[in-house]
DNA sequence: TTTAAATTGTGATAAATATCAGAGATATAA
DNA sequence: TTATATCTCTGATATTTATCACAATTTAAA
């Protein structure tokens, strides 16, 4: 079996970089193998699943010895296209949009934020590697920076605009901040960052 | 069937959120019933799974009319504990903890943030609602301010040993914003806000 | 060399989740 | 009043997802 002879469930692809993750911190720590038992030990989940995770893309072990950490991650990373680097763009530049641009934990995974959007543009946002641009001029920098990926930090009601145009623009990925569901054509991949609904789901748990 | 006779699949559990949500914003519209499927078309799902999700804890609608809005939005809201006031906490008061303690789209939600820790304590963190205090005072804060949902941005190596701590504080909810899972007894609540695993699970989707 | 232990990859099975489809109830219009 | 359209609730069915369990292979020890 591999990548071309069907169709992979999208639960799979959210997990496997759970396990690029882990892989690469056991790198880190000089372990060069590891049994599907050992990382479903470290990322609390079955050997069973890993395996047949894994088996959506061909055979990365070696029975009686486990998987090269090496060549099993760079495996993992090639088939998430993460061996490259993906230029970003973030829409909307209020206190939310601020604090992901000077958060660094998107650059040292390879996802550059290259442009920022607002319609009024702010004085503060000091970075000579962003471009600071208002939303009129989305299509045209998206289309000069080779952005692919755009991500959304206005207000909810102003959401479903901003990312009809970020589509217009030829965005393929959308990380949306914004408490909504944007509509989407089915080209496209969204991710909804919501905590708030994380805290109601959660407290459903908690007991008067 | 109610809430009392079976265990509700968590699935479940996590859209109730989207509903309220969607409820709300109608209610706002001054619209007073909705239809699964009206509310299907809303949330981009099928109108089956909205009534089949709702009949886990009772009948809420009527035959041939549909929800009354105000109705379903306080017994949804009551099922997931919406309706009273959550104290929180922060743990970690660097750029991200800053940021999250600025963001008022929780308390708006009814989650007070009423206290922030970290080793050593920032001075400009000048919020006279917050408590600020040293990681080593967080038992007794927690206790004292009746805390119940612990919001962790502290970084990935130190997320474990932080949430060790705010369980043996009588924690109950995590939020963790830390990029790893969190070991955790089956008796605590935990969602991961990762926007780099959204960022890398997406990328699967672009083809260079 | 032989045996025992470890471990993958996978077909078969089980469990969880989603959808279907229709009886029954309600509302509306003729 | 009657007919028609609407819509819930739910048991049955289909689909998706996870787990099991074992043959085959590798490694290491006897």
């Amino acid at each position: 079996m591999n990548e071309h002879e069907h169709e992979i469930p999208e639960i799979v692809i959210i997990r496997l970089p759970l396990y690029v993750r882990t892989l690469s911190e056991l790198k880190l720590l000089n372990q060069t193998t590891v049994s599907s038992q050992h990382l479903g030990n470290l990322l609390q989940t079955t050997p069973a699943q890993i395996r047949k995770d894994f088996s959506h893309f061909g055979k990365f072990g070696k029975q009686g010895r486990g998987y090269n950490i090496n060549y099993l991650l760079d495996e993992l990373r090639e088939i998430l296209n993460l061996n490259q680097k993906w230029n970003t763009c973030v829409v909307g530049i209020g206190n939310l949009g601020q604090a992901v641009i000077n958060y660094h934990g998107f650059e040292n995974e390879g996802y550059l934020i290259k442009a920022a959007f607002d319609i009024s543009i702010p004085s503060n946002i000091a970075n000579k590697d962003i471009v600071v641009k208002s939303i009129s001029e989305m299509k045209s920098t998206i289309k000069q920076l080779n952005i692919k990926i755009g991500i959304v930090t206005v207000p909810a009601p102003d959401a479903q605009g901003v990312i009809d145009r970020l589509v217009e623009s030829g965005i393929k990925a959308i990380l949306n901040y914004a408490p909504m569901k944007p509509v989407l054509p089915k080209t496209i991949v969204c991710r909804n960052i919501d905590p708030v609904l994380s805290l109601q789901s959660m407290s459903y748990y908690l007991n008067k």
